[in-house]
DNA sequence: TTCGCAATTGACGTTTACGTAAACGTTAGT
DNA sequence: ACTAACGTTTACGTAAACGTCAATTGCGAA
């Protein structure tokens, strides 16, 4: 693993473009070191990067996934905070276990979906 | 279950506006009767909007969640047709189950988050 | 030194998925 | 007859997540 990446570089990976990559440090999601006016991102800003993405594939917005990866990097705070994080990580855990029962049935119909094709096509193709 | 639904019927049991539900009939994904200016939703609506909202919640575009409802009802239709359907459902299996893997990292994740958590909780609450 | 490529910062444009108000018709209750 | 509650269309507004220029700038190769 390199030291440092060049924006091209990790769009090039995640395929993404660098306008892309430069809004969300923008929004605060990522933030690569200066080199001059050049950014360089290390493996942590790959790797938050990576969560992003991950985050996006799930159909969340960048505010909540702003919420979910400034979870994991969070400092150890007071009872209090730990209490609010946990909360927080309750309901995220809930949304993303609907989203599997989404999911699986979803699943579920498009099977019964191919399976009539699948039959309509044995009967077509009777030969 | 009754005969006919009005839009704030629906718009009260699946907890969104009746602009979204008229919104939605805009762009082809429900089509309920009319009684003069009025909308008469059937039980199959009132299923169109259960399946509009369970895309919603996996973050499919209203295009995509389109793609995937007319393919439930699609007519069986000639060779060609029913491969291409086949098609697109593998495509959409294969991204749903993408999705299940994203779901399953992130709730590990969390986990580790927040038993990270109660351990600094029990640390600090160890009166 | 000059070419060309990669990078930078604005800044305006675009699409999606509705929100929000205006202006109006219809029906039930008092 | 009047009002409240619900329904309708039309149309402009908006937030999110980038796309798409434009105008520079820095750097390595020729």
């Amino acid at each position: 693993m390199k030291e440092f990446y060049t924006i091209s570089d990790l769009a090039k990976e995640f395929d993404v473009t660098t306008r892309t990559i430069r809004f969300y440090e923008d929004q605060n999601l990522i933030s690569p070191l200066r080199e001059g006016t050049r950014r360089l991102f290390r493996a942590r800003d790959r790797t938050r990067l990576k969560l992003i993405l991950r985050g996006k594939r799930l159909g969340f917005t960048l505010a909540e996934i702003s919420e979910i990866v400034v979870m994991y990097d969070a400092a150890p705070g007071e009872v209090g905070q730990l209490r609010l994080l946990i909360s927080k990580i309750e309901g995220r855990r809930a949304q993303l276990q609907q989203q599997m029962q989404d999911i699986e049935a979803t699943l579920s119909d498009l099977s019964e979906v191919e399976n009539r094709c699948r039959d309509r096509l044995s009967d077509l193709g009777g030969a």
